[in-house]
Order: C-alpha cells, then structure tokens, then sequence
DNA sequence: ATCTTGCATCGACAGTTATCGATTCAGGCG
DNA sequence: CGCCTGAATCGATAACTGTCGATGCAAGAT
C-alpha cells in the first residue's frame, strides 16, 4: 500500500549499499503519497496516516532516541560515529544500537559503514515534513467560528 | 524548574475553572523556560529537555491519539464534543478517555466540561513550538552528507 | 429524590518496549 | 592465518502501555 512512499526515502541510503547494516529494511513513511501535506491540523487523519505517522512519533517518544537524534543532527555536515554517541549514554552498547535502530527504521536518520566504524546522519526530509504536519497553514482562520 | 512554563498553557484553560475534570494537572513543557527554540536539530539536548519533550512525542505516537488530536484541531474554531470524537473508533469510552487524557498531560489538547458534555480543543502553543522545534533554522547549509 | 446520560477513574490483563549479557558479524592488523 | 575492535543481532526479563468491563461522579430530566 505505501510503496512509492519509500522512495523519497530511499534516495538518501543509495550509498549506504556497502553497508552491513541492512539499511532501509523497514522504513516508515509519514504522508501518503497522494498528499504531500496532508496536515493533522486541518484534517482528521485516516487510519493509515495515522498508523504511519504514530511510527515516526513513537520513534520520538524516547528521552534517548531524542537525544541520538539531536547528537546527530546537530553536526550540520551531519556524520557522527556510533562510536562518539555510545559513551555518552549510561547504556549498554546494544541498547543504544536498538534505539539507532528505531530511529532508522522510522526513517529519522540512516547511516553508512565505513572502514570498522559506521556513520549516522539526519534524513532531513522527514523532519521537514514533520514540522509541517504540525504547521498550522498560514493565512488559516482564526477559530472563530467553531460551531459553524 | 519548569514552573513559569506553564504560564504559556494555562492561559489556555483559564476558562476551564468550573471544569471538573482537573484540567493542567500535569502538563508537560516543551521547551526550557530560558531558550525559546533549542531547536532539537542544532544542539543537543539535556536529559531534562529530552524528557519533557520525549513526553509530547510519546503522546502523539499513537494512531488513536493522532486520529484524536487532527479531529480536534481540525475543528478550526476547537471544541469537540468527546460524544463526538467517542463512537468515531472502535474502542470502548473508557479507552478513548484514556487517550484523551494523555494527550491532555503532554499539553497538547485542554478541556472544558459544560452543563453534561465536555469539550476538548487544540492547545496551538504546543504544536507550533514542535514544529519550531523540528524546523532547522533557516539558512542553515545542507547537509550534503547524505544525498552525496 | 430518583433516574438517566455523559464522562472519568479503577483494577486487571495482554501485548509491547527498554534494557541487559552473550553472541555474532564485519574489517583492520599482527 | 588468527586476533582485536566496533557495531549489530539474539534471548531473556522487567517495566510500561493499550484495552477492557465495572464502577463512580457530575449534571440535567422526570
């Protein structure tokens, strides 16, 4: 049902095929591909949206993958080892590579092996399109007239 | 901590004193008090700004809270009846209560009982500061590391 | 006062998730 | 080749979450 959904995703793991990783296994999506800015605010979600999207939040629903995520993304070229975020936790190195996981998986961010250690990097598109699913659309009306 | 961060919400439900249904308990906060956009995408979190927003997100991972929340913020002007968001899923009252309460605490939605019914609307203070919060500030460079 | 309706709360149960140690896999190096 | 390091996967377990039926509470109707 969501196929041609993966491909704005899959764009961006094209050089991760020498990874070991098994990168873009089971990435979510969030807006049906029909729609590009299907909302939240403006439209009640059918239940795929809703399915879809409540993976990528769920991803964020973690003080640790929150903090990944924000690790990562803060290196505006975007790269960071696994090796620089690991210590930063008091986890186990498993743990944190299963949080790396769900947050790849929800197509937050994807990585590349390189030599013995792997890289991580921020999949820009989805958070774009997240802030715009929370975006109210300009020029919307003042809730005014809610009993119409 | 986090005290004068409420301020922001409680406006919202300055309304809401004869409601019974104790209403800005337990909201959550998003952003620190003395930063107005961390910004998530260009430094990284604490562990305290990672929890209280991994709590928002956390409440928005879930279909049945995201069908919830589009279905009132859609309605432009923001009150929806729960006995109209109720026979919209196939899940008992108790649950969608429940589901409605959580997303209450994160802050996102506020209520108000009047006469029998009670009505939920959409706390927009919150989800423009997730969007603001998963918006790279503009100008910021491309990160070229992953489409390359 | 009693009944009825709408919604929240309670207690229980099943499914999911976060975490760990142990193991395995991938690559570089002796 | 075997060894070492970095990271993913596997199994197990404790904690959490979504769901339900039963109950309680608030407010209007009879």
């Amino acid at each position: 049902m969501s196929n041609q959904d993966l491909v704005l995703l899959d764009q961006t793991d094209g050089t991760a095929g020498t990874s070991g990783t098994s990168s873009a296994s089971g990435t979510a999506d969030v807006s049906g591909s029909a729609d590009c800015c299907p909302g939240l605010l403006t439209a009640p979600l059918d239940g795929d949206q809703a399915a879809e999207l409540a993976k990528v939040f769920k991803a964020l629903g973690d003080p640790v993958r929150l903090r990944l995520l924000s690790m990562i993304a803060s290196r505006a070229g975007g790269e960071v080892c696994v090796c620089d975020l690991t210590p930063a936790f008091d986890l186990s190195q498993p743990t944190v590579s299963h949080h790396l996981k769900l947050l790849r998986e929800a197509g937050l961010i994807d990585c590349e092996r390189r030599g013995t250690w792997v890289y991580y990097w921020l999949v820009q598109e989805m958070t774009d399109r997240l802030a715009a699913i929370l975006t109210r659309p300009t020029g919307a009306p003042a809730p005014d007239g809610a009993a119409s």
